[in-house]
RNA sequence: GGUCCCAUCGUCUAGUGGCCUAGGACGCUGGCCUCUCACGCCGGUAACACGGGUUCGACCCCCGUUGGGACCGCCA
């Protein structure tokens, strides 16, 4: 029988390492077994999920050389792969599991459900369904079917039983049924949940060994059950550690860039990017620290990943980056590595228009806009708060600029300079006490060329990087501070959505 | 809080009962090279979380403790 594995990103933002990360590993495996490797889109999510998010996945995960042999994009005998494509199959299915009294309808309202949550809470009980509608008559049923009340679909997880999970790097994994909660199968607007779509997919595309991150292994026991509902041969489970931020905690853009877009921005080669993730809780039997892809595929054994999750570590990778620049390049392949990146025509022409005005001589161009061509950008931190400003409050409005930020789908000028309006009004500062700090945020400096064309121009990630590192110099916020804030933040703009009425959104 | 996973230098890791007075790499650091810097070279720093077993013998096996993490959404 074929290996065949999958990675299944969701396209709800930037393209993630750790997608990267779980992509070499599948690839690997798949490649080192001469099985296939599928990409598969998870688009069930219809607030989050966006078409330029998943061509941004698509783009960065080419951009490091991990290519897929069947996907949305290129197709395949088992398509479509796009989950949001599939919804006929998912209704079909889901069909079945009610007929076999494995699934019931649920017409609990996210109300009750968000009630229930708060009382389980208070009186420390476990958190789950409570079963209200496990077992409605066809007359409530039918009642409530013939009202048009929504409903969804729940996964009937059996009272008692245990449910062993054969991991591949972990031996048996048991879990208790009657501490399972009921799933939600499908949502309310008839599209199917993970747990749902990533079963039947898995089968439907032959999948024959899921590798996939460890935070997965709770919802697991879900898993089984539904391939033992349907019937269908389990896939063998292999769950990866994690990728980790500095403070042991689990890979997030709160703390790390995460972007894959971010390393390329920053001047990262893409074969020093995916060489370093085949290093995080990997090692090759010769020890050898430099490879290739095709090195890492040839002697690949997935039983050496160890198990404790891995610390990203930006010095690490900006030693092996040096290497590979240093020991794989002439100087005339550097400069098409260069022009590949942002010392380009293109690039160049477009910093040229907001300079024009602020030149005496040619030279004096590359000075006063390097920081659009720079991995980091360094300055005086007390440059930030000028003379009278506190840290803690600059700090605080500059989360508060991320927070606006990350609501933008296009990155261009007109939006950026209404973000940060918004923050002023937030504020209520005006717009010159936010933009002076952005400046030196941004660019390193207090004079420099027009802000809001600089931030487009410098890229989302990188601009939330140089953000992120400058609430660092000025101490951070809290976690109590970053809460407060946060619910300030949602009730300002929940108001300002109600007298503004919806759609206002820059 | 409940369930589950994990545990070797600050970090990434080697190690599958004797080869370990624990090896390599990043970082930090002393020196050499040198017009500066970088590279390179030589050296240093620093770890088996703890307590019980099992065994002639435990970093390696078992149990417990501690610590860390993940999950507990009509997100994936």
């Amino acid at each position: 029988m074929t290996i065949r594995v999958r990675i299944a990103p969701s396209p709800t933002g930037s393209p993630h390492v750790g997608t990267a990360y779980m992509g070499l590993f599948n690839l690997a495996f798949a490649r080192h077994h001469n099985g296939l490797f599928v990409l598969r889109v998870e688009d069930t999510d219809q607030g989050r999920s966006r078409p330029e998010y998943e061509s941004g996945i698509f783009r960065a995960l080419q951009w490091m050389g991990i290519q897929w042999d069947e996907g949305p994009d290129i197709g395949g005998p088992f398509g479509p792969y796009r989950q949001s494509e599939r919804t006929v199959i998912y209704r079909e299915h889901i069909r079945i599991l009610i007929d076999k009294g494995k699934a019931y309808r649920c017409f609990c309202t996210a109300d009750r459900l968000a009630e229930m949550r708060k009382l389980q809470h208070q009186n420390k009980l476990p958190e789950g369904y409570d079963g209200r509608c496990r077992n409605l008559s066809e007359a409530e049923i039918e009642n409530h079917l013939q009202n048009n009340d929504p409903f969804v679909i729940r996964l009937r997880v059996p009272d008692e039983g245990t449910c062993v999970i054969n991991d591949r790097l972990r031996s048996e994994i048991r879990y208790e049924y009657n501490q399972i909660d009921d799933q939600i199968l499908m949502k309310s607007d008839g599209y199917p949940t993970y747990h749902l779509a990533n079963v039947i997919d898995d089968h439907l595309m032959r999948i024959t060994h899921v590798i996939r991150g460890e935070e997965w292994v709770p919802s697991t026991p879900k898993h089984v059950l539904l391939y033992q509902s349907f019937g269908w041969e389990i896939p063998e489970f292999i769950h990866l550690p994690l990728l980790l931020n500095p403070d042991g905690s689990k890979l997030s853009k709160r703390k790390n860039p995460t972007s894959i877009d971010y390393y390329r921005d920053a001047g990262f080669l893409p074969e020093a990017l995916l060489n370093y993730l085949g290093l995080m809780s990997y090692s090759r039997p010769d020890q050898e620290e430099k490879f290739t892809l095709d090195d890492f595929v040839s002697d690949f054994d997935i039983d050496r990943v160890s198990l404790g999750g891995s610390i990203f570590d930006l010095k690490k990778l900006r030693w092996l980056n040096a290497r590979y620049l240093r020991e794989n390049y002439t100087p005339d392949q550097l400069w098409l590595k260069f022009t590949g990146w942002r010392i380009n025509p293109e690039f160049l022409s477009r910093m040229i228009p907001m300079m024009q005005n602020r030149l005496h001589t040619l030279g004096d161009f590359i000075p006063a806009c390097s920081f659009l061509l720079a991995t980091d950008v360094s300055y005086d931190t007390a440059l930030l708060t000028g003379h009278d400003k506190d840290p803690g409050e600059i700090a605080e409005m500059l989360q508060t600029v991320i927070f606006q930020l990350e609501t933008l789908t296009d990155w261009i000028p007109g939006n950026l300079q209404t973000a940060l309006e918004l923050v002023a009004a937030f504020w209520e500062l005006p717009i010159r006490d936010v933009t002076s700090v952005l400046f030196v945020a941004i660019s390193g400096m207090t004079v420099a060329p027009p802000l809001y064309e600089s931030m487009a121009l410098l890229g989302r990630d990188m601009t939330r990087r140089r953000i992120m590192d400058s609430i660092d110099r000025l101490g951070s916020v809290g976690r109590k501070k970053m809460k407060k804030l946060e619910e300030r933040w949602d009730m300002w703009n929940s108001v300002r959505h109600q007298t503004n009425g919806e759609g206002n959104q820059p």
